[in-house]
DNA sequence: CGAACGTTTGAGATGACTCAAGCGTTGTGG
DNA sequence: CCACAACGCTTGAGTCATCTCAAACGTTCG
């Protein structure tokens, strides 16, 4: 069942069998990837979308001196560039970030979904739109946290993306990230995010060794974050910082 | 004709003109707000969208301290929060920044639209994703510019955008925005985007006064911000920029 | 005329960057 | 099995962009 993680513990919007049966049809691959990977080039035509399903993605933006902006990272069980179903061209490239397991779901069997299952196309819609609330939480952490906030942010909404997933337990899960992913993820450089990764380990915030994370108590860490799930569209009780709301 | 300007110009999906006229029928009403009035409150269950015909609106998040991150700025044209059709529940408020007029439309037209004319409801969902494509425009600047380039490259955006809804000639335009907006849009202090203005109009990129913005060489003001115009999809002759491109 | 609001300027503080070097692991070929 | 290359992490010193705090200066509008 490989698309037993997509749109899980969503408020709301879990698949129905037959239409998880109908989206797990419409895979027409699945395959492995090695770590470091480009899979889609900007501005290239696709006729097809990625299904995560194990591993780290990213999407991002170069510059013209090289810097990167990641615009985003996938967890499985997301539908990494569903939004080339419409969009047919990206604004930016997809690559992997560790070694994946990716299901290739071509738009023509999208295009079917489309005319013999609407109700499942309406959630691939709310899938896209999770997708850009999470562009908006990166916006806030950019524009207004500091580098300790920033990455204390990012670090809250993965867990609570992979705790969705499966793959934490709300303390301890596996990232295999650089610090210089972080950089490129939170706006900063590697050397400073280093120092920060240190602060965060001296305010017993959360350690990050050997592609391992620990947070000791995520609750003060989402809130030194000011983060707050409600975007991420997570069955309630699933969310972790969702009682930092009250503590404001 | 309050949809005129709706996916105006969009590369390949311009509205056919059954699809403009069902869009049309859609408005249930049409009206005038004043400046800085809140229009949706995040958290907030909504069952209609607002197509913004007139002015200028913004979406935005506020930390804990009140300080606001702006996450969009809609101009003319704009389906402002469509997003909340499927979503329900907004992840961040929706106001006025000028004085604006707005069409509202019911989410239960828009179901009768999904119904009648899928086509149509294929073109919401696009709609929607350029949204997002310009979220992560958004993070790029916030991410990788330094304060003159995330000041030009929201004006050479909202310059190309303004030109496609046919509210700027490609050199000037109204943009009826303080320095405190722009600062809440670009992740800086207003003190600095003063200092910001007085150094573009100094390097003769740009100038900003009484609610007019002159760009005397967009070419040159897209070059400082690193702006390209792809990620709007907009039709190729009309993106000013487009030929910045090439010049890297 | 005065209040409200937005803009402008100055001085000083600070968070993050740059450049540079050293350190620790891991994997690989001699 | 060792040596070394490659890569990521760590640290230091100095610089710079942006922020903070504070005050003054237009405009606009009632």
């Amino acid at each position: 069942m490989f698309t037993e993680r997509f749109l899980r513990d969503r408020r709301g919007v879990d698949l129905e069998p037959a239409e998880r049966a109908m989206l797990e049809d419409a895979i027409a691959e699945v395959k492995t990837v090695g770590p470091r990977q480009i899979i889609v080039r900007a501005g290239e035509r696709i006729e097809q979308s990625t299904l995560l399903i194990e591993g780290f993605m990213s999407r991002y933006i170069d510059d013209r001196r090289g810097l990167r902006q990641l615009v985003a990272v996938h967890v499985p069980g997301d539908f990494v560039d569903l939004h080339s179903y419409p969009l047919k061209i990206l604004d930016h490239d997809v690559a992997t970030m560790t070694a994946a397991t990716v299901a290739i779901v071509p738009h023509t069997a999208l295009d079917r979904i489309k005319t013999d299952m609407p109700s499942l196309i309406d959630k691939l819609w709310f899938a896209t739109l999770i997708d850009a609330a999470i562009h908006r939480a990166w916006l806030f952490r950019l524009g207004r946290l500091d580098a300790l906030g920033r990455v204390a942010h990012f670090l809250s909404e993965t867990n609570a993306r992979l705790i969705s997933a499966g793959l934490s337990d709300g303390r301890r899960f596996a990232l295999g990230l650089t610090q210089n992913d972080l950089a490129e993820i939170c706006g900063l450089t590697s050397v400073h995010v280093n120092r920060i990764m240190r602060q965060l380990r001296e305010e017993r915030l959360c350690t990050f060794r050997s592609s391992l994370v620990e947070i000791p108590d995520p609750e003060r860490l989402a809130r030194r974050g000011e983060f707050d799930p409600a975007y991420l569209y997570i069955t309630p009780a699933l969310a972790p910082g969702e009682a930092s709301k009250a503590q404001r």
